[in-house]
RNA sequence: GGCCCCAUCGUCUAGUCUGGUCCAGGACACCAGGUUUUCAUCCUGGUAACGCGGGUUCGAAUCCCGCUGGGGUCACCA
């Protein structure tokens, strides 16, 4: 029985998708679950499209989300572990640094006749295939360099002409076992002979991951279905060079709730709309030009970089879909329910808990032990993002406060440094327990506490909170408040526990009830009827805050009610 | 369009291989009621699905065929 070896290979291109975070999770925990390795490769053969900036967002994400892997580039968590190396010499884990291996496997197929040199450029080929679609047929390449003698081929690409290689596909059917779908045969009549090296020298994806996965070990390959009918030409790769064929396994994929593919266009999609919305013609940050911003704006094809879709968005206060792993960091979800939410969609546990409901809250460690093939489903399935809410909200109010605390504060160190900048680490711990329980993400904090992040005279106040608090009933609120500025004032010192004390003191020695005198002052001060207890609502302001906000209210009331 | 894959509540799914225990179970959402000084949380209850048509069988969500629908793929991208 030899080892179990899996790997997850992400092109460099952009940011890491959920799709493919779900492809290595898999992978990763079917490894784990069978005592194996799991492999790490970056799969960055179109030179054009690859970055490293790319390949450290992906590993980045990885972490983050738990995965760690046995090979592949080396990577330090921020807990201080290093993950990837190469402890049985199989590397390097960059396909742009493999070549030499490349064509030494090259080499054989060509040499045996099973590949052989194309002269034909792209556009003659485009021609051909323009050609086929305008006369309703399927295009295939015509093998015209056949033609060509084997030895004047062999010698006009070895005097440097410009050149493809092409893989002499067999002409028998080829039979694809897959541990999700059964097995899935498709004919001759469906391959022609594809390009397994380009003019550029690099290889095509189908030839490295052929060979990458022979030379690395890769005993089981779970993929996404987009792959499935590239299978039988990695099947004919590998008995063209003499390699066995891993165990196969095709994933259904993960679509929008509308059914349309989860993109990143759906951002530019989304960018557009509040473009559109607000009725802008010029664009209103300065990253992107009018011209640029006109172009992306009519073309729905076209699309911005991520960085400059963030601005735009936020310039206009408006939400982009979160599409890539790192958007739910940003999101302010927790990698444990990201992991648990993306599991679900394609695999189940089938299992029961004890109270006879099915099983499906479980984090990584739980896939690590039980992650198998029989789980997987067939069936495609739409990203549905409330049900992930509610498993985030879950995940939140079962954290520790003090656990809370801190992945609130290195949450915000990243992404919002004006609440790091108003709060410190102390405070933030003691916010936490109030704060915690009105939050889904870890990012819904900053609008719980956003009251104190505005300047005294810039709180707005929420109209429908004042009517019901305040105005409603002959202004009883408005009076409540006015008659408590006094009390406030005298509270001393002014922390949580005496601002409680003082209150509820009022609200029983003037009969009124606690939430008749709670609820005037947290509008005052906050502007909505939502916020973490009086106390330390109160006590996080300071007395002079309060006072200020408490002032500017009963303004602000008594002005709207002359007017009308 | 060719080829390939798929088909259970609005959504994610259990049940399908080994037909009967399923007038189909769970979760999210939704609706109603309750708890809560507000919101959120929480509790209780409810609405809601085997795509259609043929077979096979005493009996089909489960097996077979057809149809319909959805998806994937047809690059010197991966």
């Amino acid at each position: 029985m030899t080892e179990v070896v899996t790997r997850f290979a992400p092109s460099p291109t952009g940011r890491l998708h959920v799709g493919g975070a779900r492809t290595a999770l898999f992978n990763w925990a079917f490894a784990r679950r069978h005592g194996g390795k799991f492999v790490l490769r970056i799969e960055d053969t179109d030179r054009r499209r690859s970055s490293d900036a790319a390949t450290r967002g992906i590993l980045r994400s990885l972490a983050w989300m738990g995965i760690d892997w046995d090979q592949g580039p080396e990577f330090t968590t921020d807990d201080g572990r290093t993950l990837g190396g190469d402890p049985n010499s199989v590397g390097p884990f960059e396909q742009s640094k493999r070549i030499d291996l490349y064509n030494e496997h090259m080499r054989r197929l060509i040499d045996a006749g099973l590949a052989y040199p194309a002269f034909e450029t792209p556009e003659e080929l485009e021609a051909k295939r323009q050609e086929a679609i305008a006369a309703k047929r399927g295009y295939q390449y015509d093998r015209a360099a056949l033609g060509i003698p084997m030895p004047e081929r062999i010698a006009r690409m070895e005097a440097g002409e410009s050149h493809v290689v092409r893989m002499r596909m067999p002409e028998e059917p080829i039979t694809v076992h897959d541990e999700v779908l059964g097995d899935v045969t498709v004919g001759p009549e469906e391959f022609d002979d594809f390009i397994i090296r380009k003019r550029d020298g690099f290889p095509t994806y189908h030839f490295a991951v052929v060979v990458d996965d022979a030379l690395m070990g890769v005993t089981h390959v779970l993929r996404g279905q987009e792959h499935l009918i590239n299978t039988p030409r990695h099947v004919a790769l590998q008995r063209a060079l003499g390699f066995g064929t891993p165990t196969y396994g095709h994933m259904p994929l993960i679509f929008n709730p509308d059914g349309s593919k989860m993109s990143k266009r759906d951002k530019d999609k989304a960018a557009k709309k509040a473009v559109r919305d607000a009725g802008l013609q010029e664009p209103p940050v300065g990253s992107i030009g009018a011209d640029e911003f006109a172009a992306w704006l009519k073309d729905k094809t076209r699309q911005l970089g991520t960085d400059t879709l963030s601005e735009l968005a936020g310039s206009l206060g408006a939400e982009l879909p979160e599409i890539d792993t790192e958007d739910f960091i940003e999101a302010g979800y927790l990698p444990g329910t990201l992991a648990n939410f993306l599991a679900l969609l394609g695999w189940n546990p089938k299992t029961k808990n004890d109270d006879g409901t099915d099983l499906e809250r479980f984090d990584t460690d739980y896939l690590a032990g039980n992650f198998d093939f029989a789980g997987i489903g067939k069936t495609p399935s739409k990203f549905d993002r409330t049900k992930l809410l509610a498993f985030s909200a879950d995940d939140v109010q079962a954290m520790d406060d003090g656990v809370f605390a801190e992945a609130w504060h290195a949450w915000a160190s990243v992404f919002d440094a004006a609440l790091t900048e108003r709060f410190s680490a102390a405070d933030m711990r003691m916010l936490a327990p109030a704060v915690k329980q009105r939050c889904k993400t870890i990012r819904d904090g900053r609008s719980v506490v956003g009251f104190a992040l505005v300047g005294d005279d810039a709180i707005a106040f929420d109209p429908k909170a004042v009517h019901k608090v305040l105005i409603k009933g002959e202004r009883k609120g408005l009076q409540a408040l006015k008659d408590l500025r006094p009390m406030i004032e005298s509270i001393d010192p002014f922390t949580p526990e005496q601002v409680e004390a003082a209150v509820s003191g009022h609200a029983e020695s003037t009969g009124l009830g606690m939430g008749k005198v709670a609820q005037p002052i947290r509008v005052a001060v906050t502007g909505t009827s939502v916020s973490p207890p009086l106390g330390q609502t109160l006590a996080i302001l300071g007395k002079d805050s309060v006072l200020a906000r408490i002032d500017r209210c009963v303004a602000s009331v008594e002005a709207q009610a002359a007017e009308v």
